[in-house]
DNA sequence: TCTGGGGTCCTAGGACCC
DNA sequence: TCTGGGGTCCTAGGACCC
């Protein structure tokens, strides 16, 4: 063991879930076991899609973004739920704080998949044996199924838990990826999707060995600068560290919604924004961010689709603010056709204390050096309005309800 | 009767400043 | 006496992932 990871060397977990919602909704209702399950919208909200489903619906070949009536051809006797997500926030909270019992090196990357450093966790075992006490402790405390991956780095980590699904534990050695990963079409690289794949086509790049080889400067000039990053990758090579805070951070908080029928009525679409500003409040909220610049997305019958953005003078969370923002935007912008989508998505996040202090600050400095605290607060409120001085944590928000 | 909703990162052009 | 080059900020769009 001791030889195949160096002292040097890091030894990284992928564990990735396997068909996570579907598998919560297992747990949490046994009588569905073994049962052909996907998770899918509303269909007569025109949100029928899968998007997800248990190993026995694979069976059928139902996959995730399939339609749902075509699911349920493939596969007549196809349970479907909807999903809920405030249950799988939950559960997937319970899974992370289960890893972090192994290592403190736990990175978050979605709400069913994470890395972890054990590269300090000899005493636990051999890299195996932790992936394996990891794997079973899922199952005996939550009853679910997952798939890790072990190896150097992250990407080969990642790439060795998708080889065996279900509870597949996979180890990806660097001498093995001559033979089990060139051989790969690109596009099953993590990072390649159709288009990458697509222009990589054009330079004789089909393979994850032709990438590996490929030549620095055509790989640029037809993918641009992550090219020689993603040759990097297809020769085994992957520096990033695992970082536990990098989840905590977000860059983005947004709220859409594809409406149950286009729609051109103004006053319609308007009411839509409205509450999607109360749920982006929400969410903002609960992360308990503010927001400097909103931006919407308005996505029209034809699919065409637009986004339009504007930064604020001062930092916002209200609804009212946010709905402010938005409606200028969408007034603005709107050519007046049929609208399928609508979202509204708060971009330049400040952490809602940060945002308070830098406040504070600029109000001493510009108003009141000597005056007591609550003179300082009450321009500030004069200033501003009171929503940046009222930012609580309100959970259990409105999300629910929409689903209706 | 056309693929939902949540994100991240990168690129490119224009405005503006020095 | 019309004109270079660098840097930053902002906006829009695209690709990708789960």
């Amino acid at each position: 063991m001791k030889k195949l990871y160096p002292k040097s060397g890091r030894v990284i977990l992928h564990v990735d879930m396997n068909s996570f919602f579907a598998s919560v909704e297992i747990a949490d209702d046994p009588s569905l076991k073994g049962k052909p399950l996907a998770i899918a919208g509303d269909a007569k909200q025109r949100k029928g899609i899968i998007v997800t489903c248990s190993y026995e619906a694979r069976k059928y070949g139902v996959k995730t973004t399939m339609q749902l009536w075509e699911a349920k051809r493939l596969c007549p006797k196809l349970i479907v739920k909807q999903p809920n997500h405030e249950r799988y926030r939950l559960v997937s909270r319970a899974i992370f704080d289960l890893l972090r019992r192994y290592s403190d090196l736990v990175e978050p990357v979605s709400i069913d998949e994470g890395y972890v450093d054990i590269t300090d966790c000899q005493e636990l075992g051999s890299p195996v044996q932790i992936a394996e006490m990891i794997q079973k402790d899922l199952i005996n405390t939550l009853d679910l199924p997952c798939s890790i991956g072990i190896a150097t780095n992250k990407f080969l980590a990642k790439t060795a838990s998708d080889m065996k699904k279900p509870l597949g534990i996979t180890i990806l050695r660097k001498r093995d990826i001559p033979d089990i990963l060139w051989p790969l079409p690109v596009i099953e690289m993590h990072g390649i999707g159709e288009k990458t794949a697509e222009k990589l086509k054009t330079i004789e790049v089909k393979t994850i060995r032709d990438l590996a080889h490929a030549n620095d400067l055509q790989l640029q000039s037809v993918i641009g600068i992550r090219g020689v990053q993603l040759k990097e990758r297809a020769n085994g090579i992957d520096p990033r560290k695992v970082d536990p805070e990098a989840a905590t951070v977000n860059k983005s908080v947004g709220s859409s919604i594809t409406l149950p029928r286009d729609i051109s009525n103004q006053s319609e679409l308007l009411s839509v924004l409205e509450k999607l500003s109360a749920n982006v409040t929400v969410r903002l909220k609960r992360k308990q961010y503010v927001t400097k610049n909103v931006s919407i997305m308005i996505k029209y019958k034809n699919r065409e689709t637009i986004t339009r953005s504007r930064m604020l003078e001062n930092p916002i969370v209200e609804p009212h603010d946010i709905f402010k923002a938005a409606k200028t935007l969408f007034i603005k912008n709107w050519n007046g056709h049929p609208v399928r989508l609508l979202g509204i998505t708060g971009q330049d996040l400040l952490k809602a204390d940060h945002a308070f202090e830098q406040l504070s600050l600029f109000s001493y400095e510009k108003e009141a050096k000597k005056e007591p605290l609550y003179d300082a607060i009450h321009q500030m409120k004069k200033k501003f309005g009171s929503s940046i001085l009222n930012i609580g944590v309100q959970d259990s928000g409105p999300e629910n309800k929409k689903k209706s």
